[in-house]
DNA sequence: CTAACTCCGAACAAAATGTTTGTTAAAATA
DNA sequence: TATTTTAACAAACATTTTGTTCGGAGTTAG
């Protein structure tokens, strides 16, 4: 790829992520990421269609880079996923969102957290699935999923909300117990 | 209070609300809302700031509406909140959410729902706080009731999203299952 | 009845949107 | 190296949205 399409493309996402601390993502206009970008009208629009386009393939940027770890392609060895229990996987994947905090500041700690996480629960959705087991089999199949992931979003959401203060391993744990996995 | 007032409100809102059935929040402008609302720009703008602060009147409105049922006053005997389990409260709760449904339409089922269940989740709070036993004391308490109450806004999320099917008791039987509760 | 209030339409400036045009510089290709 | 493709850019543009101001007309309440 061009390398000035990679230049402007990391420029516009910085400036988003950088407006996206300060200003919830409904109040930040086009202009401002433009400014901030220091880049070109013609530029941005020929990137991105939309401001919400611009966010959604953010998200997905930092999703597929987060869960490449966490979902092997389906060709590879299948014990080797046996091997590593839910809790695991769940502790892994908070510490790459602890690692990733610097990058992806203004989506995570800023005012458009639920924007991020509603992108997040589609992927997180992919894990689950992968653990027939964890789920309650005495309420529908769909029910038990989407309250898996429900709330392990939401205490994802809780955790970054204060902070990030509490190690994976801690929240990974207080999860699983309300969850009834232990 | 004016009469003229309660009817520019009161268009205004059922405007939006028609409008949250089509259209998200995000893509909605304030000349729609005039538009079908019928009423004049400065009549408008004298009614409410900004369409943010719109919307959360609106939803301020539906809830302390539902939640005079559920929370009663301070100074009401105690014994009587004690007679109703947390279940009757989520069960009574839902049935008030389903009756709403023809008002709440747009915020219900629209492409919004996210905004509706954020306000939703403040008074959820609310309601759980005040059944402190069926909280985990083995995490901290803080993040017992943000799991709770989330969990629950994601379950009424889930009905919500396949058109209320299931009746409340069910729904409640179920999230107060992997709640571990029963 | 009167005074206060509310609505309305029109007009307004300011800002944001999304597109077009011609030019310049960088990259890919041959 | 020379040529061709590609991307960035500024400037200008019409259009839409925003939020405010004005005066006049109708409604409400004391």
């Amino acid at each position: 790829m061009d390398r000035r399409q990679q230049k402007s493309r990391e420029a516009i996402f910085n400036a988003f992520n950088r407006l996206l601390e300060k200003k919830h993502f409904n109040n930040i206009t086009v202009q401002e990421i433009i400014d901030e970008a220091n880049v070109g009208r013609t530029t941005f629009y020929a990137h991105f269609e939309t401001k919400d386009i611009l966010l959604k393939e953010m998200c997905t940027g930092i999703f597929e880079h987060i869960f490449s770890h966490e979902l092997p392609s389906e060709s590879t060895h299948d014990f080797s996923e046996a091997e590593h229990g839910l809790d695991e996987k769940l502790t892994h994947l908070l510490y790459h969102l602890k690692d990733n905090k610097g990058n992806m500041l203004g989506l995570f700690s800023g005012y458009s957290r639920d924007l991020f996480l509603r992108y997040f629960k589609e992927y997180l959705s992919e894990i689950f699935m992968r653990y027939p087991d964890c789920m309650r089999t005495d309420v529908p199949a769909d029910f038990a999923l989407n309250y898996m992931v429900g709330s392990f979003a939401e205490t994802v959401k809780w955790w970054i909300n204060r902070g990030m203060k509490e190690t994976p391993e801690i929240i990974t744990d207080h999860y699983l117990k309300l969850a009834g996995y232990n």
